[in-house]
DNA sequence: AGAGAAAATATTGTGCACAATTTTTCGAAA
DNA sequence: TTTCGAAAAATTGTGCACAATATTTTCTCT
């Protein structure tokens, strides 16, 4: 799972700024100065820029020549496209997984299942955006194909991105039964209806997106909050 | 399709890298040493530590700590995942393309297909292999969907490496007419079709190969061949 | 001659200083 | 007060020197 070779601190950097990501403390825009993260994290700032440079790899970053590195913001078409490439790498996985998957996978599933459940009584919501793209990882995992794996932990890291932007302010339920049912059928070995049920699970979480461009135009300014439209 | 946000000699660094791969010129295992790389190509050794990283991301090269960077050399199971990768994500592209291709692009697929043509009659191995990658490259291009469309760019570059380690030495067939088809089949929107021809490409590709691991005992040593075995 | 240790060489890893560029601040003129 | 521009500050980009590690060579002893 680590994408880097060596160096210590180095990695927990690496790691830390995933994490921000996956629990929404770090949200598209932010600006990434390699100075505050080299003394934030006791390390040079040569290992800060090696770390952004693997970040910017992975479109997780987006790194502007003499400006620095921002934390990425995808588009309308960009979440589109990923999505629609997780529907199709995930709806293989699944039937995979429900070939292969041994029992210690399913009880490693069922896990995080729990987990899920604890975060969402608790009202917990940023370890329940986390804990669903670690979900989907640990789904993938049981495909067996470390290549594939990579492109989707890329896309999972994405997607945090996307639903920080794009999640509809209104909406709070989660259709984490979802993830239930998946295992239930990946464990059964249905692939082909494991593999239904995870594309009505990604319909569950496209309707829960608003995904149209917000234009400047449209985001209301200052005048129209405070001059009272009519 | 460039992966490198600045500097014009770093970029024809990478580059070249990656052509080199392609036309075979470059062989998995072969060491990259920092300091060649920085004076065959002028750039400082920080630039050339830079490309190397990239990659290695990209699965290419492979560092190794305090030992350098080496051309990727992929396991029999590491090329398996790679093929079926492929096939999925090519699987779903040549559909897409057999929606969305532009008349355009069916022109540019043919102008490959005319210099696959040329390079075969003329016998130039290493020209065939890059444009069979770029044929690859070029359909999926016609999906619209660069995130995936970068992924299959990785598992292109290391479909060379595939091939250049597992490839059987006595086939020199090579099955240009299955790109012919496609490109038929794509133009004529009949994008089921068309997958089901891409399914038999890699069927015709992975007969090619003789995917067993090499064993250090299987390969004959020096004795083996000077002390005249009965 | 062969094996092993030690020195010499070569290569990678890392921090720092300085250059290039951008962003902010400050002040003067309209 | 606003705007424009120049100076100042902050930030990123880059090369180099040196440290750490690995590899090769050399030398010695059996």
């Amino acid at each position: 799972m680590s994408q880097l070779s060596g160096g210590e601190a180095e990695q927990e950097l690496y790691r830390e700024i995933r994490r921000a990501i996956a629990e929404r403390r770090l949200v598209p825009g932010i600006k990434l100065t390699e100075d505050s993260l080299a003394s934030l994290f006791n390390v040079s700032r040569a290992r800060v820029r090696k770390v952004l440079l693997i970040l910017a790899k992975e479109h997780i970053v987006k790194q502007e020549p003499n400006r620095g590195a921002f934390v990425w913001r995808p588009s309308v078409i960009e979440s589109r496209n990923i999505l629609d490439a997780r529907r199709l790498v995930e709806g293989y996985m699944v039937r995979e997984a429900a070939k292969f998957a041994s029992p210690q996978q399913i009880a490693g599933l069922r896990a995080i299942l729990v987990e899920e459940d604890k975060a969402r009584l608790d009202g917990e919501v940023a370890p329940m955006m986390r804990l669903s793209g670690e979900f989907h990882l640990k789904l993938g995992e049981c495909a067996q194909n470390p290549a594939l794996w990579e492109f989707l932990n890329g896309l999972v890291s994405r997607s945090y991105l996307i639903l920080a932007v794009y999640q509809r302010r209104d909406v709070r339920t989660c259709p984490q039964d979802d993830h239930r049912k998946i295992v239930d059928l990946v464990e059964a070995g249905d692939g082909a209806e494991a593999a239904r049920w995870m594309e009505h699970h990604f319909d569950h979480i496209e309707a829960e997106l608003d995904l149209v461009e917000e234009s400047v135009a449209a985001k209301p300014g200052l005048k129209d909050i405070l001059i009272a439209p009519r």
